[in-house]
Formats: structure tokens, C-alpha cells, sequence
DNA sequence: GATTATATTCTACAGCTGTCGAAGGAAAAT
DNA sequence: ATTTTCCTTCGACAGCTGTAGAATATAATC
């Protein structure tokens, strides 16, 4: 019952599925995704994907799929944000934190609002 | 040559490389790596899967191979990074440790230590 | 120099991903 | 009831990954 890290494409319709907050049918996506230049062929073979990985659950009304999520968004973030520090940042936000700045990739505004926001969280 | 993301095994190849710090020969991943179990021909394959990605440079000895990173750690790590951030968190640091916070990921101590990491990197 | 031990290169293959077109079934339009 | 239109399910296929045995080249040993 582990979950395990999505595939590009399939994360992004997972990603468009929790943002729904709700069951959404096929068509869905196509317009979300309309940029993508995905066939309907395609859209549906990454949901049946989904769904044989368990992601995802599918109930017909009338010849119509209707999706909703079967794991949630936080639950899939945990695995995704423990697999990212672990394998890249020796399991520490810090030193995620610290490659950014080596980097030059971290502005003064997201220091800030990153004080401003453990401020918060101290707060607690 | 745009950096692409690498496949998990090869990244873990490459992160041994780059903390080396000097060209080495393939058995310093047999040793690195023994505990993974992998076969000489798979960490060959991997390497020369390596090569011709351009991640690493690979010269003879006699009849051994050395190899060197041609991709630094900093500039890979850039693009391992960005990708995170924009595909999971909407490319922002904060909403990244937002999310930690939310799932009960960030400890007391991680606050304290970013705390200070960000008081240092504003001194400069 | 012939034989034995090593290291590397080639070839292979199954499972996963990204992408569909073709085929089949239900709904809507005539 | 028949035709047309949608929607979904079924293959399909090429490229990428993980993994390694077989074949080959090079070095070391007798």
C-alpha cells in the first residue's frame, strides 16, 4: 500500500484533479489540458493508468467515466517532498534551502516571506 | 544543451561522482554501490549511459576506463530544483515548506535551523 | 608465447511511459 | 429504426530504464 512517486504526465492530471475538489468526467481534462495537444486516446489511457495504480477511482453514468481522486493530494506531497529531500538534500529542508541560495536562486522577497512564514508556524 | 533530469540510477551514480571530487575508475562505484547488488555490466551500462548524455567524460588507462563529471553538481542540482518547485509547489520555496508544515514534516528543530540560515544568508 | 584473469563493449530483454488509431458500444439526431 | 456522433476500451509501438550475460580486448602470470 506504498505509494509510489507518478510519471510526468500522469502527475499532471493527478495535480488537475485535486485542484477540481471533485469527481470530474473526461472532458475535464481535455480542457484543461488543451494546450497539451493530447488525444482523448491519450488523456484515457493515462486515467486507466491511474486507476489500475490505485490513484484514482472510475464509476460510469451512462457511457460517461467520471473520476475522483482515490489518494489525496497531501498524502502524495509526502511522498514526493521526502523523496526530493532525501535523495537530493541529504533528507534536510535546510540544506534544500542553502543549494537554492548557492544558486542564486533565492530572492531576497522569498527570504522574507520564508521569515515571515516560521514565524507563523512558531506561532503555533 | 539543455540539462535534462536523470532516471534514479544513473542520478545516484552521478551524485557519487560529483562527491568523489576527482576522476575515478569504475570500481569506485562497485564499492561505492555494494550494497545495491548491481552487477559490473550494470554500473557499465549506466556509465556509458552517462556518457552519452554528456554527463560525464570518460578516458583510458591502459585497458580501464576514468571517468569525470562534465555536468557540475550546482548546475544539475539547478534544474532538480526548479523542476521541483515548479511542478509540485508552484515554483515558490515558501509554499514548498508550507506543504512540509501542513503534513507534520517540519520539526521544531528544522524551523530553528532555517531560521538561522536565513538570518546568515541576509548578513551577506 | 600461451594461458589465465580482468575490464570493457555489445547485445538483449522485460517493464514503464508517452502517444495513438482502430474497434466497439451507447446516445442523439433523423 | 437507422444513421451519425460520442465516448470508452483495446491493442500497438517506439523510446527509456534497470539489469545483466556473452563476446572481446587488454594485462598479468607461468
Amino acid at each position: 500500500m506504498k505509494i509510489k512517486k507518478l510519471p510526468e504526465t500522469e502527475l499532471e492530471l493527478m495535480l488537475a484533479l485535486w485542484e477540481a475538489d471533485k469527481s470530474v468526467q473526461r472532458n475535464y481534462f481535455n480542457t484543461k489540458f488543451s494546450n497539451k495537444g493530447w488525444s482523448d486516446s491519450t488523456i484515457l489511457t493515462m486515467l486507466s493508468r491511474l486507476q489500475e495504480k490505485g490513484f484514482i477511482t472510475c464509476e460510469k453514468s451512462g457511457n460517461k467515466n467520471i473520476y475522483s481522486p482515490a489518494i489525496s493530494r497531501d498524502e502524495y506531497m509526502q511522498v514526493e517532498n521526502n523523496s526530493f529531500l532525501s535523495r537530493l538534500h541529504k533528507g534536510s529542508i535546510k540544506h534544500f534551502v542553502a543549494s537554492l541560495a548557492d544558486n542564486d536562486e533565492l530572492s531576497a522577497s522569498d527570504i522574507d516571506e520564508l521569515e515571515q512564514l516560521l514565524k507563523e508556524l512558531k506561532g503555533k
